[in-house]
DNA sequence: TCGGAGATCCCCCGCGCGGGGGATCCGGTT
DNA sequence: AACCGGATCCCCCGCGCGGGGGATCTCCGA
């Protein structure tokens, strides 16, 4: 079975030397070749070849563009190889949020790009090496817990249990009916963490707890 | 100038594989290798090698626990290649954190494997692209911003101006004071953003407005 | 032209909340 | 035995807050 790939680039030089490169296989054919993001877009949805390479930087549209216009189409079975001289960081998230089945550099040898569509093509999908480095770097930071702060160790830890409580805000007869305890007792709990924390009032706890992540939201 | 590599791996015969595989390029030389986490753990803070190729199956202590304690100490300069069978995303995920230069899959080609280990050397990284398919999915969702409700859309302008503030913990006369306005009107604002948003008082307006991203916290 | 929505300001009332005292009981350390 | 931190319960007081009534003004669309 043969892949078929659209080439979206502005420089008709760069487009000749990618289908040459692709001509060398036999099981690739590149059925369309493009200058500009509108007209990518256009003949993906009349084409819907296996593949699109699509450069950033381009008239009208940019490559980031066409791939959100191409992968918001449930449509559209094909899968966006973008190729780019420049790896701003900002670029790649938008690619990848988008969706993109790749994100590589122009400096890549040709052999891999036609490695890169025979991965892309059968719902893989790879990125630059020097990209990658970044990214994981980004998503450590994602997957690392906030920081807890260190005045948090200065509470007991029936006065954390409470400080949840009052984080999924609930009223101190709840958190007492909840504790199974009288609710002076919760009162208590409420004021020392409140003093040991320096917060005025439970307003101002409910919102230290979400932002130094005490309560879980997403994941 | 040679990179220095360590191998890991519980199987004599694929270690004896893989140098078999370093020893045809000049430039890498196979200066340890080792059958289980500890001994590559130990040999890499002996050795320092460039990179160390480590098996995630091992005895005594797993390849993840062996990167995190390679990666944990600052003294090492080398560079962690995780190899596997399976991909299971808790692997990634662990892998990724500890910060891995890389994630791969035992079915690589030989001479990708060379590659992973050029690129792992000079600070890059790499992932398999069967994994980086998933990765990106999951990094999306991390991108996406959390999902507005929309009885959200009941408010006016002013409302969520107001409960923007609320869910900053201001007290409703620093919110008057913020706003310029009377201390009455702000009451107002409140107590109609409670009673369209169903919520009880300003500390679940807080909850909610936190718990629905309203407020910007990391990123 | 009239109506409604939105923003602004006003009064009263009840209550939950937080501070400031205090008390008892238990478990562990000194 | 004496001590202390932690958890529990109690009382009083002041105030911010939220609900329930109002009211005016402006802007915009029917």
């Amino acid at each position: 079975m043969t892949l078929t790939v659209l080439l979206a680039d502005d420089h008709a030089m760069l487009r000749s030397g990618m289908r040459a490169i692709f001509d060398t296989q036999e099981d690739l054919t590149c059925v369309a070749e493009v200058a500009d993001g509108r007209a990518a877009v256009a003949e993906v949805a009349r084409l819907r070849p296996d593949v699109a390479v699509l450069d950033i930087r381009m008239p009208k549209l940019d490559g980031l563009g066409a791939t959100e216009m191409i992968l918001a189409d449930p449509a559209n079975r094909t899968k966006v190889l973008l190729l780019t001289t420049y790896d701003t960081d900002e670029y790649v998230y938008r690619a990848l949020k988008a969706g993109a089945s790749g994100f590589l550099l122009k400096s890549l040898p040709p052999e891999e790009l036609i490695s890169a569509v025979r991965v892309a093509a059968r719902g893989d999908a790879l990125i630059d090496p020097s990209v990658t480095q970044r990214l994981i770097a980004r998503f450590a930071v994602s997957l690392a817990p906030p920081p807890t702060p260190p005045e948090l160790e200065l509470l007991t830890a029936r006065e954390r249990e409470v400080l949840q409580l009052v984080a999924a805000a609930y009223s101190n007869a709840e958190i007492a009916a909840r504790l199974h305890v009288g609710d002076e007792t919760v009162k208590t709990h409420v004021s020392r963490v409140l003093s040991k924390l320096g917060l005025r009032d439970r307003v101002h706890a409910v919102a230290y707890a979400h932002v130094n992540g005490l309560v879980q939201t997403r994941r």
